[in-house]
DNA sequence: TCTCCAATTTAATAATATTTTAAATAATAT
DNA sequence: ATATTATTTAAAATATTATTAAATTGGAGA
């Protein structure tokens, strides 16, 4: 059953989408704010989100940030319409589609549909050779050990795991893990970064089996 | 360089969108109907179509369909506005997104942004002969078997077939991948880096058959 | 509020692979 | 035959990545 989080402080939306959506087949629960939102993340697992920015309490673009980083969960705004700003700062905060209100159930529908598409649902749990991680947990581990990694630790191997096979350059690793792009984080972090991480989940740290070096073009997680 | 297929009959939309997308970095060509649209797409590698779909020539949805079924590109609608019909069996034929005219440019600039993102970009995998390059992968093989290119390398063997069947320079090939225009770069570094690459992806580099010289113009790949 | 601790970032240095240069040789066209 | 253009070779210069250690930050608990 596919999961829909809801975050919408308007209780006439809230009852009207869930209504709306539970007939179409989803399983959705509500947040009215914020907090309620990244504590309902915590403690289940979601595969999407629809989120109105224009929440009283902050605004909606922290709540995404955190999704984004944390979860990887894909994200559809619901804005206050004609807010042009809303909707192109939206998409670069990580949103993966917007929808003006008022709009059409039917319409919304389509685009959940379509995004769960592209996005190809959300793992839980995935899997590389000896390394293991949960996202719902928020834990990884090795043969079964839990490893230790820190917050950033975790991130960046979670973004490896999920681009296995792809190339990742340096910047688009900046960007991902530390989300200024390109700009003030020494770009010597990611290289002490990726010592640490290959120091605890390799076998052999010295001759990386994992993450592989590309020299001039990134770092590499093969399939 | 991200080309976009422009499909679209109405010409002051395609001069105006034309000159907006140029200028936030995408190569643009237009095709003012499906047939053209279809031609252009055999000769040449697109990322991303945006497509009217109230083309006066049939409908869009045959393209649309003939392009997802050919070859695996982001399309966007263009619709005329509040036809929600469109909307829904738009994503259902394969459309990534849709936008209403009129729109504002910065809006559909944003989206393209998401679909190119979301998709992961096109271009992964470019096959001649024995040699196979995936962007995605950063990586080219001879044969199925790994070729252990340099960044600089990569990139040339990358541009080379990008443009087969062109003659390029040595100013064009020096422009596109040192990206010095007025030299500083020693000319011979280019002739260099064709020999290298000639001897890791050539059967008989003394004799080329993939990057030939065309003396006095440049150097060719055949198509 | 303060202190301490772990996490993060920065800086300095080392190791390594790539890139550039230069100079000698070969091939081709006029 | 000669000038022009292209190739080859090998060594020098540079860039990129890895390592180590020290400085900084920010939050949990006293």
């Amino acid at each position: 059953m596919i999961k829909i989080l809801l975050v919408e402080d308007d209780k006439s939306i809230v009852s009207n989408l869930t209504q709306f959506l539970t007939a179409e087949g989803y399983e959705v629960k509500s947040a009215s704010g914020q907090t309620k939102a990244l504590n309902l993340l915590e403690n289940e697992r979601f595969d999407l989100v629809l989120l109105d920015i224009s929440l009283s309490e902050g605004n909606g673009f922290a709540v995404c940030k955190a999704i984004k980083s944390n979860y990887n969960i894909p994200v559809i705004f619901l804005t206050a319409s004609g807010d042009e700003y809303s909707t192109v700062t939206g998409f670069e905060l990580g949103a993966d589609d917007y929808i003006a209100k008022p709009f059409r159930p039917r319409e919304l529908a389509s685009r959940i549909r379509n995004i769960l598409r592209l996005t190809g649902g959300t793992e839980t749990v995935i899997n590389l050779g000896k390394i293991t991680v949960d996202t719902v947990k928020g834990a990884a581990s090795k043969n079964g050990k839990d490893l230790y990694l820190s917050a950033l630790e975790y991130r960046l191997l979670l973004f490896f795991l999920n681009n296995r096979g792809r190339i990742l350059s340096r910047p688009q690793l900046l960007e991902a893990i530390w989300d200024v792009a390109g700009e003030f984080v020494n770009d010597n972090t990611l290289t002490v970064y990726i010592k640490r991480l290959r120091e605890k989940i390799e076998d052999d740290p010295q001759n990386p089996n994992i993450i592989k070096t590309v020299r001039g073009l990134g770092y590499k997680v093969e399939l």
